[in-house]
Formats: structure tokens, C-alpha cells, sequence
DNA sequence: AATATACTTAGTTCGCGGTTAAGATTTTGGGGGCGGA
């Protein structure tokens, strides 16, 4: 091991004797300066791809997460491995707690924070000023492609983001990205050059059915005869969060014995991190959830994914089912669709953005602004008010103004050309649109498809994929009555001592 | 009739509970000296 130093850092601080596929060649990659891109699917360690160069690099490493909660746990992960270093900024930390953190922000060789931190100027100065990046990570970079052109601008600011901090190796991770979302990335960074490491996201495991029905009612005692068969962790996902609920409500009852709940986005922050942890730890049996439950769920037993509406693209399909069977072991995903699903979605789009009216209001709104000589107000749920516009749609409205040259800050800019920012915000409104429609368009071929379920699947992802190693798909060798599921598994599952002792001590701990 | 996804902010408090470091005290094991066999 002597003439190996990675893989003697990586036993050193991590206890691993050899490092997984696709690790080595990327930490080397980065530690030439090389920016990468990399594919990995998941639970085979990305966040050792900068973990390890954090320890070696002489600066500091920036990771970009997309939700709190995934950087408070990968924190207090990397704290109970003995790296004090490392610290969350967000808005959880109070201002005595962050001015406390800026002040001695060099002690750090690890910072995670939001795209949204990186726009706050006192965040970003006190980078400027006082550290040195030596590494930039985008973790789950295909929100950049998925969020950042509607719903969360921020994550298309951060090539400016890269510029200001002196231009630093960048490295972007991802679980599922087909080819056009790894090109968004790069060209939203803009690093066109990246190396990439790509690797098949198809899952071997994971059999795939797609049952007809007349409507939710149908679907729910489905569901029912499904779990009474077939007892194993579940996750349900809906578009609405009306009937998590109300599905976790008929569940319980028709399924005597089995422990559901639900999990949406409207829920207390309390509340949603406790249902993980108890779906985690097998306390739970089945998550009638939206959306909102999937990433950071680390849960290798999963047996069953089912779709109870269809979400608005295949991207989020494949994120949502590959949650299942991560321990490898044969999974089932089930998706229902009754006439009519595909207007849900299709509301979702053309709900995100303003349409070319309200636009045309907005711009009448800044004119109004500019002519009287005043700033935006500071509060943007006013502009939200006056305008009558959805949070998102402002956020969206005043990514474009700005890009447009229209505003900036809170300042409007007088001598604007509106009517050519007019003209190219409605023309990309359009595009985003079009683009939306047709991803959901192809979702909904898959659902009618009348071939191999995994093959039209993956086909447009990758060039190819592999065999199966147990059931295909319903068009092919699947059917439920063939699933054989060994009986629900002790409860309490026994781990050895010293992952129980972890367990005990890490309880509850969340900051 | 409507249906989902997340982040953000707060200026310089105060008291309480818990933790830690340092010092004091006690317990315990081992080493060394001494006397006797």
C-alpha cells in the first residue's frame, strides 16, 4: 500500500481497504484539475469522489446540495467519522451562529450550502475575501437541468457562481442523467469539457408493470390485494397531497396489520423527518408520499415502488423507482394509469409558468416602477400580490428580467429594451413548454406501450442495458402470483453491536 | 375544481441545562524495601 497514497488516505480516514468502481479514477481525475462529470449509480459512495480530495486538496471544497436536510445528514455522517472540519450553512443557523461560522470560515475543508446561499452577497463576499476553493461539487447536479429553468432559478446562476470564486475544478454528480441532461449541466456551468464518467443506470433487479384501471378507486383496492399478497416496504407515489392522506387512511384499514403513513411537502418539518427515520428503521411498511419523499432515502429494502398517478417526465419516474431494491434483491414497479392521468401533469406545466399576459402585466407593473423612480419592494410576496402571481412565477419572472437586462437587484433599468425583453422571455416560456409537454408526451407512450416495458424505457437513456436477472416485465415473463416474497422479516433487525451502538447515539441528532 | 417539487430572513438578548476541563480525592495495582524463613 506504500506506493499507494489514495488508497492508504482512503483506509487512513474512512477504513475502506480499496476504493469502489469508478472512485479512483475520478478522485485522481480532480486531483489533476480536471473537471469531471460523473454518473454513479446510487449507494456506491459519490460523496467519497470529494470526500477523499478534501483531505488532500489545499483549499477548501464547496458542495452544492439541494435540500437541507441531505447536507445536515452527510454532516453529521462525515463529524461521527472523526472530520470536525465541516460544516451546513443555511437558514437554520442563526445569525450569531453564521457570523460565528464567516468569521472563521478558512478552519474549514468542507462547506456545504444551497444554490440559494451562494446568492446571498455577505455568503459570497466573505468566500471572496477569506477562502480559497480548491474544489466545487454540484451534488445531484440534474436538479440543475430538472429545477433550475422553473423552479429554482438560482441553480442557473452557478457559472457566474464558479467565476467569481476564481474559476475552481468543478466536479457534478448525479445518479440518473440521460444524455441531454448531462449537456444541460455542462452547458449550464458552462464547462464544456468536463471528463466524463458515466456509468448504466439501468437496474437488473427491477421488474416493471403497468396495470389499466378505471380510476383512484380501483387503484387503492389494487394496491390492497397487492400489499395483503405482498408485505414488503412500499413507497406510493401521488400527485396530490389530498390523497397521500386519504390513501394512507383506506390502506390502514383495508390492510389489516400493515403500518402506513403518509409524507407531503405541506407537512411539519418535525413530522416529515420523523415518518423517514421510521420507514428507515422499518418501523413503517408502506409511504403513500409525493414527490417530496425520495432523495436522502437511503433504505436498501425497498421491495416495491407503485405509481399511483405518473409524475410529469421519465427522468423523475426512473429517480422515484430506483429507489427500490438497492440491497439488489428482485423489486417490482407498479404503475397504474386510468383515462385522464396525464391532465394532472400537464396542468403542473402549463401552472409553472406566467403565461404571455402576465408578462405583459408584469412589465407594465416595472415600467410603473421606473417611471416613478422607485425599487422593487422588498418583500416579494407584494410583487406576488400585485401582480397575482405564484411565488415560482415571480421567481421564474425575475430570473428573465434580470437576464434581460431589465432589472437589477431591486433596481429597474430605465433605458431597458421591454419590447425585446418582452418578445424573449414569451418565445422561451413557449419553448420551456413545449419541451415539458413533450417529456411528459413520452412518459405516457411508455404507460401505452405495447413492447418490452424495460426496453422502451431505457432505450432513449442509454445505448444499451443489461439482462435482468430475475423478471423483466409484464409484457414479457412478469406476474404477480409469480413474486415470491419471503415472509415480512424481524422487525427489529439485528445489525451487530456497533452499527446499534451508532444507532443509539446518533438518535434524534440533527444539527 | 384542483391537484408538486425548496430555498430564503431575523442584527449584537437571557436563562437554563448540559458538557467539558481541571483539580481534588479516593481506590487500586504494582514495585521496592525489609525482615524472616
Amino acid at each position: 500500500m506504500q506506493d499507494r497514497p489514495l488508497e492508504k488516505t482512503l483506509y487512513k480516514h474512512f477504513g475502506y481497504e480499496q476504493f469502489r468502481e469508478g472512485q479512483k479514477e475520478i478522485i485522481e481525475e480532480l486531483l489533476n484539475g480536471n473537471d469531471v462529470l460523473g454518473i454513479l449509480p446510487t449507494g456506491t459512495g459519490k460523496s467519497m469522489c470529494y470526500q477523499l480530495p478534501s483531505l488532500l486538496l489545499e483549499g477548501t471544497v464547496i458542495v452544492v446540495s439541494p435540500l437541507i436536510s441531505l447536507m445536515v445528514d452527510q454532516v453529521k455522517q462525515l463529524k461521527q467519522q472523526g472530520m470536525k472540519r465541516v460544516v451546513a450553512i443555511n437558514s437554520f443557523l442563526t445569525p450569531m451562529q453564521k457570523q460565528q461560522v464567516y468569521d472563521h470560515i478558512n478552519h474549514y475543508k468542507l462547506i456545504y450550502c444551497s444554490p440559494e446561499m451562494l446568492q446571498n452577497a455577505q455568503f459570497m463576499q466573505t468566500l471572496k475575501e477569506k477562502v480559497s476553493v480548491s474544489l466545487f461539487v454540484v451534488d445531484e447536479a440534474h436538479c440543475i437541468s430538472q429545477w433550475g429553468h422553473e423552479f429554482r432559478t438560482d441553480y442557473l446562476k452557478l457559472d457566474d457562481t464558479l467565476k467569481q470564486l476564481n474559476n475552481p475544478t468543478v466536479l457534478a454528480l448525479s445518479a440518473t442523467a440521460p444524455v441531454h441532461v448531462q449537456n444541460d449541466i455542462m452547458r449550464q456551468i458552462n464547462r464544456p469539457d468536463m471528463q466524463k464518467h458515466i456509468f448504466p443506470m439501468d437496474r437488473e433487479n427491477i421488474a416493471f408493470t403497468v396495470e389499466h384501471v378505471t380510476g383512484m378507486e380501483e387503484k387503492i383496492e389494487r394496491i390492497a390485494s397487492v400489499l395483503k399478497t405482498h408485505p414488503v416496504p412500499t413507497m406510493i407515489y401521488f400527485s396530490s397531497r389530498q390523497w397521500t392522506e386519504k390513501a394512507a387512511y383506506e390502506l390502514t384499514q383495508a390492510t389489516s396489520g400493515l403500518r402506513v403513513a403518509y409524507y407531503h411537502g405541506g407537512m411539519e418539518q418535525t413530522d416529515r423527518l420523523l415518518i423517514q427515520q421510521q420507514f428507515m428503521n422499518d418501523q413503517l411498511d408502506v409511504i403513500c408520499c409525493t414527490s417530496a419523499f425520495g432523495m436522502g432515502v437511503n433504505k436498501s429494502n425497498i421491495r416495491l415502488v407503485i405509481h399511483a398517478h405518473i409524475p410529469s417526465q421519465v427522468e423523475s419516474f426512473l429517480q422515484e423507482v430506483g429507489r427500490a431494491g438497492r440491497d439488489g434483491e428482485q423489486s417490482v414497479s407498479l404503475t397504474f394509469y386510468s383515462p385522464g392521468d396525464g391532465e394532472i401533469p400537464k396542468r403542473f406545466i402549463e401552472s409553472e409558468l406566467p403565461s404571455a399576459e402576465l408578462v405583459s402585466d408584469a412589465i407594465q407593473y416595472l415600467q410603473n416602477i421606473a417611471q416613478n423612480g422607485r425599487l422593487l419592494p422588498l418583500q416579494p410576496e407584494e410583487i406576488e400580490e400585485s401582480l397575482q402571481i405564484s411565488e415560482v412565477q415571480w421567481r421564474f419572472l425575475a430570473y428573465q428580467f434580470e437576464k434581460n437586462g431589465v432589472i437589477k437587484g431591486r433596481k429597474v433599468v430605465h433605458q431597458a429594451n421591454w419590447g425585446e425583453a418582452y418578445h424573449s422571455i414569451v418565445a422561451f416560456i413557449k419553448e420551456r413548454t413545449n419541451i415539458k409537454q413533450n417529456k411528459l408526451t413520452e412518459l405516457l407512450n411508455w404507460v401505452h406501450s405495447k413492447d418490452c416495458l424495460r426496453a422502451s424505457l431505457y432505450q432513449s437513456f442509454q445505448s444499451s442495458y443489461k439482462t435482468p436477472v430475475g423478471f423483466c416485465c409484464d409484457r414479457c415473463d412478469f406476474s404477480f402470483n409469480l413474486w415470491e416474497t419471503s415472509e415480512t422479516p424481524d422487525r427489529m433487525e439485528l445489525l451487530g453491536w456497533e452499527k446499534e451502538l451508532q444507532k443509539v447515539f446518533l438518535q434524534g441528532e440533527y444539527q
